[in-house]
DNA sequence: CGCGTCTTCTACACCGCGTAGAAATAAGTG
DNA sequence: CACTTATTTCTACGCGGTGTAGAAGACGCG
């Protein structure tokens, strides 16, 4: 499965948040908080990399950039892990199960008008 | 987060398939093929029951029980990831829009039927 | 009481992740 | 081109989690 540690999964959140390509120097700059050294994000990024999350360009001052939004990965992992299921349908029916109201609501909807396969950007 | 390990998770979904508290030892037997001793077993059993996925009683030879099933778990794990999704609609609608065909007629089913919050075992 | 069994303690190696220095490389500038 | 500086890549190390199990302690049976 992927596991992404703790500062990947800030380094990726702010790429997806900013939703635009960035620098290692502008991340750093982003995540003033952790005081990271460039290189740290360096490797962070090469290791999102390796991991598929993030691409980069041979410009210059490379660009990384996160493939894909923060909710197909979330869609993603939701189908990974009911892949764990021995019965799908089961869990599925659980999951349903305890979904708040609002979102109850939002599936129907979702439901009601949907026959595709993938949802378009 | 939480992440179960490789035998961690055998294990857990052992005592899931069976669906009975079972003993170290029979569950050592069980899985012959991963050729473990039996302290193994027990240690991950421990870490298991930490972990709050296990309990056993006191009787001599200890029985572990999986507490919940596997089910419920998947639809937990569900819930844990769409929580990390900053827009759960968008989230939502992504997922709903990569299920298969059965299962979405089934999610078809279970809105419709549900207003309740828990399904009972 | 002594022995085999079951349980708990303690240990160790390995891997992933946070973290970063050192080394290599590119890019400008005079 | 030689030198300085920005950028990138290599290499490394510590720590915590997990797989793995031996050693030691607690139990009960004959």
């Amino acid at each position: 499965m992927n596991t992404l540690g703790e500062l990947e999964r800030t380094v990726l959140e702010h790429l997806w948040a900013v939703g635009a390509p960035l620098t290692a120097t502008r991340l750093r700059d982003d995540l003033t908080d952790r005081g990271l050294a460039l290189t740290t994000v360096h490797t962070v990024l090469t290791r999102l990399e390796q991991k598929g999350f993030v691409d980069h360009d041979d410009s210059r001052p490379r660009q990384f950039r996160a493939l894909g939004t923060r909710e197909d990965h979330v869609a993603d992992l939701m189908h990974e892990v009911l892949g764990q299921a021995g019965d799908r349908q089961a869990a599925l029916a659980r999951f349903v199960g305890s979904v708040g109201d609002d979102e109850m609501r939002m599936l129907r909807e979702l439901l009601a008008g949907a026959g595709n396969d993938a949802a378009p950007a």
